[in-house]
DNA sequence: CAGAATCCAAATCGATACTG
DNA sequence: CAGTATCGATTTGGATTCTG
């Protein structure tokens, strides 16, 4: 069926909103991992979210999923695409902003800076 | 209570989603507007969620709520902060990139263009 | 005119058990 | 190892009614 947005505003947050969909970018930013990289850094995440938004994240073309191997045990691998290497500059406004808002307000605290989110625009096209 | 965030994108998602904040936010960017003028630009919104993320954007520190007459009916005027005119950029990044992802995919549309939002960019602070 | 109060529906997220 | 399936909890948005 059609997706339609009032504005592309709406499209973007349609991609890269949802609970891990962040740190998710944020760690395939740095390099492809397999699935159980991901989850050893993301341990609070459940296996149904994790592969929910891995997959959304995906359908999104944000990132694409390499299978190695035939038979179980499978090697998974996720990688940022072009298309979601070029949400790099966004994200790194967004993490920029959201740093100075939390330094505003007492109350608020943000573990990780922009850096992580940094790293995804000097990194290589991956082969496909 | 204390809000804790991972990075500053959650930070800033926190503050910009919501289904109807990025129209308030585009509307609110041109001038500001009474809450009668926000519903009529905006007529699929219910009372109830129109109040909420009105207060929600307000609370967070980028709009703004003026009370004018000391009886009803009263007039309530909403405007962006300097604090919410400094999301323009980033808004307008969002609304681009979502344009661009837009075009290249069938079956998805976009009603309204980047332009709305550039309009948060030229607008002067409001006297309080 | 603007909004509070209820009650309800839908979307998201999470815990757990199971499969190739 | 990676993923599906189910069920339940939480969050979010909506329809309606009422008030100063």
């Amino acid at each position: 069926m059609k997706k339609s947005y009032n504005n592309g505003v709406e499209a973007t947050l349609g991609v890269i909103s949802g609970k891990w969909k962040p740190q998710l970018l944020c760690h395939l930013g740095k390099r492809p991992q397999r699935t159980c990289d991901l989850r050893q850094k993301l341990p609070a995440i459940s296996q149904k979210v994790l592969t929910q938004q891995l997959r959304e994240l995906e359908s999104d073309g944000v990132i694409v999923r390499h299978i190695y191997g035939d038979r179980a045990p499978f090697k998974v691998v996720y990688a940022l695409t072009d298309l979601g290497r070029s949400l790099g500059q966004i994200l790194v406004q967004m993490s920029v902003w959201g740093e100075q808002r939390a330094s505003e307000v007492p109350d608020m605290e943000i573990r990780n800076g922009h850096s992580g989110f940094n790293q995804i625009l000097n990194q290589p096209t991956e082969a496909l």
